[in-house]
DNA sequence: ATGGTTTTTACTGCGTC
DNA sequence: GACGCGGTAAAAACCAT
């Protein structure tokens, strides 16, 4: 093989900004190294073959370094897409720094009046640095239990990014102290699934915290308090298609139950109800009325709602449609 | 802390398969 | 006789005051 055959990319050069070293030269007209045929590129590989003897020539490699240009350092930050992506899911990667106390460097002399001083100050700043990096592991561990609650719940990305917000927002107005990290996330998902339209029962959330259900709903209520946020109460037919989906039901009864929660709340008979209750009534009454029967206890079990609230709430469903009617 | 409202728990009776 | 359902009463939880 031939001298051309073998280059090493350092990252220095892949960072380099001067394109023009780039070479387009010779790229479409190579000769084989062996036999003198021509060369051609094989894409789909990333490799140059040679057509007569089938040799690879790994001429001119894969990395060309970046296809974009850039001008000035703020555009190569706007136009690189190497690094972290930055997501209010990260934190800060964990990287901290310690300075010892001895005053000492690092061949065991002790430092001049003139060192010491400055080594002091570095001091000062790097723990302030750090008691942010607290926060920050603090974050980190906050948004994984975020991430893991998400899934198991099976919430889009969207949720958990607000999430994140939430509890970052939380964080800086020094809302922890004294509450758990776990309860303070949980708090902050439970929050977000509901502003984006997305909720899930306070039962369903407590389940897979690892936080109990009445600690839970403490901290939520504290969290929602303090930071202002604007939670509209659940809207019932938001549940409805989940828990028929879980019941195996049809779209029939998901849309009769639709129209029976919207009859009731024309009749207001639904202000103070939990919405949870009222969509589990709303899927057992409409299975009544469409022939798709499943038992007030299969609805409780699925919806965490009590039988006797179901039946309660269905009664006053119908009533409602009846007068609608 | 308190009172009013809603939900849950536990229990009972009735009808049906 | 187990099961689904309806009802009741007391306890618990929730919420605003």
């Amino acid at each position: 093989m031939s001298d051309s055959t073998i280059r090493t990319y350092s990252s220095d050069q892949r960072q380099t900004e001067d394109e023009s070293t780039v070479s387009t030269t010779d790229e479409d007209v190579l000769t084989c190294p062996e036999c003198g045929g021509q060369v051609v590129d094989d894409e789909e590989h990333g490799e140059s073959v040679c057509v007569e003897c089938g040799l690879v020539v790994e001429e001119e490699g894969i990395d060309r370094g970046p296809e974009w240009r850039a001008f000035d350092s703020a555009e190569k930050d706007q136009k690189s897409r190497v690094g972290a992506p930055t997501t209010n899911m990260m934190h800060d990667k964990g990287l901290s720094t310690n300075i010892g106390w001895q005053d000492k460097d690092a061949y065991g002399n002790s430092l001049s009046s003139n060192q010491r001083q400055k080594m002091q100050r570095l001091r000062k700043w790097n723990e302030r640095f750090r008691t942010r990096n607290s926060k920050e592991r603090n974050l980190k561990q906050a948004l994984g239990e975020i991430e893991r609650m998400a899934s198991a719940l099976g919430l889009p990305k969207e949720v958990r990014e607000t999430a994140s917000v939430i509890y970052r927002r939380a964080l800086g107005e020094d809302l922890l102290p004294g509450r758990s990290i776990e309860g303070v996330a949980t708090a902050a998902l439970y929050a977000s699934a509901r502003q984006l339209n997305t909720p899930r029962s306070i039962d369903e959330v407590a389940n897979v915290s690892r936080i109990d259900a009445m600690e839970f709903k403490r901290t939520y209520r504290y969290i929602v308090r303090e930071l202002n946020l604007e939670v509209a109460p659940a809207d019932p037919a938001q549940y409805v298609p989940r828990f028929a989906s879980e019941l195996d039901l049809p779209d029939e009864v998901e849309r009769r139950s639709r129209e029976l929660l919207e009859n009731a709340q024309k009749d207001g008979v639904t202000s103070g109800k939990s919405p949870v209750g009222l969509a589990a009534a709303a899927i057992y009454a409409s299975s009544l009325l469409t022939n798709h029967k499943v038992t007030q206890s299969e609805v409780s079990d699925v919806t965490d709602v009590s039988e006797v609230t179901i039946r309660n709430r269905y009664q006053e469903l119908l009533e409602a449609t009846e007068a609608a009617a």
